[in-house]
DNA sequence: TGTACATCAGTGAACGCGCGTTCACTGATGTAC
DNA sequence: TGTACATCAGTGAACGCGCGTTCACTGATGTAC
């Protein structure tokens, strides 16, 4: 029975592999388009498979790409959470650096982060867990205040701080006309900028 | 002559007429889905026109769709420059305020402008033309910074509250799980929070 | 005033394409007896 | 060990639909003589 079992396992540990190079794949692209610009059959020539077998692991484009948001946004969660482990001195300042050059670095997560916060028509159970990562993510601010020094207000500071942040990158990430290292330098001073504000 | 230039300007007029018909019905639509998700035949329907019509007063879909965002961009900028002639003493807390308030109001104009941050692949006259817009709306923040005292490092100031304010627009207009009343109330008083931090 | 012609708003139907998704099938591997 | 059957990864081609755009046409109005 034992063999049986380990036998069954390796199968799904095969089918999970197989899920993930798709995600990966559609995640490549993300990277350098918008998601609308993203179709399954480009999704697939990335993976090297048949448009049909992606429909043998999702249910259908929606759920893969809600699946491949929730796998990213595990990756700055655990960024943030390791900061807060290791240093007890996470200031805004950081912590607002870190998540900038977060979505700079990681552009499939920004378009996707957007995509579900301006046209998202997500299922009931996606949107809960979409906003259980928010509210993840968003403790991580809180941590960073409160290490700050700053006792009132957290949740309120954490959601404008946040918010702000997102905005520095929507507004000037494809400011046009500016070079991709104008860029950075802009956005990375503006968040200090911001973060200073915050920390008053 | 007279008379004959008379009539060729009512004819022109007459064409302005329906031109501007047509934005109007596609900014109807604009205020209630996400661009993507408005189509010719859509713009033509509300309109009460057939779909050809639509290619009489313009090259394509884009050049509609760039001539709308800088009709409506128009407004916020007049109101900017009003409130700004106006009142000698514009704080950030109002400008901030107001210009929330017209997002919140006009959400075909933030739909647009979230579609041109972040998807638009626009011909370069059109990008020549939304940057010339925005420099003017971030001018309205400059004023307020001035007249709250600030003048050191303005333009700085501009496009970081302006940014921020986008932000929070974006990140929690649809959160999920809120009534409507709720999430305006949430971000006028995010808006308040932000602006004070920026008068410092 | 009447006639031939030009112009242009306006249209319904069709074109062409891309895209999400499904179909019908192959072939390899595992299972039961 | 051999045979019949089940399972499932994987595929290329096709389906169906929606959408931007164009076509070929009508009808009204203006213009020239």
């Amino acid at each position: 029975v034992t063999e049986k079992l380990t036998l069954s396992d390796l199968k799904r540990q095969e089918r999970d592999a197989r899920r993930q190079l798709i995600l990966d794949a559609a995640m490549e692209l993300f990277s350098s388009r918008s998601i609308s610009n993203v179709g399954i059959r480009d999704i697939a020539k990335k993976a090297g498979i048949s448009p049909a077998l992606i429909y043998r692991h999702f249910e259908d484009r929606d759920e893969l790409f809600v699946e491949a948001f929730f796998k990213k946004n595990e990756e700055i969660i655990t960024i943030f959470e390791r900061m807060i482990e290791e240093k007890e001195d996470v200031t805004t300042e950081k912590i607002g650096e870190s998540f900038v050059r977060f979505l700079m670095d990681n552009d499939d997560f920004f378009q996707m982060m957007t995509h579900f916060m301006l046209d998202s028509v997500m299922r009931d159970d996606a949107i809960e867990q979409f906003n259980h990562n928010m509210r993840r993510l968003l403790a991580g601010f809180d941590s960073a205040f409160e290490s700050s020094g700053i006792s009132e207000e957290v949740r309120l500071h954490s959601h404008a701080f946040f918010a702000s942040l997102n905005g520095v990158m929507i507004t000037f990430r494809s400011y046009p006309g500016r070079s991709e290292e104008e860029i950075r330098k802009h956005i990375l001073h503006l968040t200090r900028f911001i973060s200073l504000k915050f920390m008053k």
